[in-house]
DNA sequence: AGTACCACCTGACGGC
DNA sequence: TGCCGTCAGGTGGTAC
């Protein structure tokens, strides 16, 4: 689920129920997302401390500790928070729980235990560490211009890579490539600037529109291509039928009449 | 520089 | 029913 608009979504959710909250402690189900502390060092750092602000980087949310340190939530494929009153019944595999004062605690749940918790001093030395590039949300056109006109390789490898413009993945990657009309596997060189352009015009509008639905496929727009991510499906655009390729090795849906091949050279 | 492939994990689904 | 391969919205390392 994860990508740049569920990232967002979560922020909105954190900052709206635990923030300001007071933890009382910290419960580690699974230590296998915890990265350079063990629970007990997770325990430490946080008992006794507020939560005081929330920032996002690409797929990375950054939570303020007392505005001295910054907790790094990373979701992998599968995860998510849950705010809930401590006897509730839970999220389904909440990996770390926090608990606070109010009697309410914070799960983040990731079932696959490919997401990661971490304590940092700071963002900004953590996300030249990570090799992040630019918010895919906050990248002026010039930038994203500068940031792709000379790459080589496929325009969707690009897109989905971190290091070049960080919080786009698989899905996004072809929700907007669907959206510009370019077919997923076009050699960027071979879009001319003017088309580089309108991506990123295109990337701002639906990284936007997705956020204001909630990151929720079922609030998307008729116009969306991620409600019909199924070989065979119905294109918004033209009604033809939506086909699955791979890239990358990853499962990748579009419209070939509305994103035509390129011609080869 | 870019890509292919494997690894890390859990779980759902379709085919036989 | 049960087993098995495949696939899943992420990322890092290694080899070419």
């Amino acid at each position: 689920m994860p990508e740049l608009p569920d990232v967002e979504i979560f922020r909105r959710y954190l900052a709206r129920t635990a923030l300001h909250q007071t933890v009382t402690r910290t419960r580690v189900e699974n230590p296998k997302v915890l990265e350079g502390t063990s629970p007990a060092g997770l325990g430490r750092k946080l008992k006794s401390r507020r939560f005081t602000g929330t920032r996002r980087h690409g797929k990375h949310l950054f939570v303020e500790i007392d505005g001295e340190e910054w907790l790094r939530l990373h979701f992998g494929m599968t995860g998510f928070l849950k705010y809930h009153k401590d006897p509730d019944v839970g999220s389904p595999h909440p990996r770390v729980q926090f608990f606070f004062t109010n009697g309410y605690r914070l799960e983040f749940d990731n079932q696959r235990l490919l997401g990661t918790v971490e304590v940092v001093d700071d963002i900004k030395p953590t996300l030249t560490r990570l090799k992040l590039g630019p918010d895919a949300l906050a990248i002026s056109a010039d930038d994203f211009i500068q940031a792709y006109q000379n790459r080589r390789g496929g325009i969707k490898s690009g897109l989905m890579n971190q290091r070049v413009m960080a919080g786009i993945g698989n899905i996004y990657a072809d929700e907007v490539l669907f959206q510009a009309g370019i077919h997923p596997l076009t050699p960027v060189r071979g879009l001319p600037g003017e088309k580089l352009k309108d991506l990123h015009r295109v990337l701002g509008k639906v990284l936007k529109t997705a956020i204001d639905r909630r990151a929720d496929p079922g609030r998307f727009p008729d116009s969306f291509l991620i409600p019909r991510r199924k070989e065979g499906e119905s294109c918004p655009g033209c009604g033809g039928k939506v086909r699955k390729i791979r890239v990358q090795n990853r499962g990748t849906y579009l419209c070939p009449a509305c994103q035509p091949k390129p011609s080869k050279t």
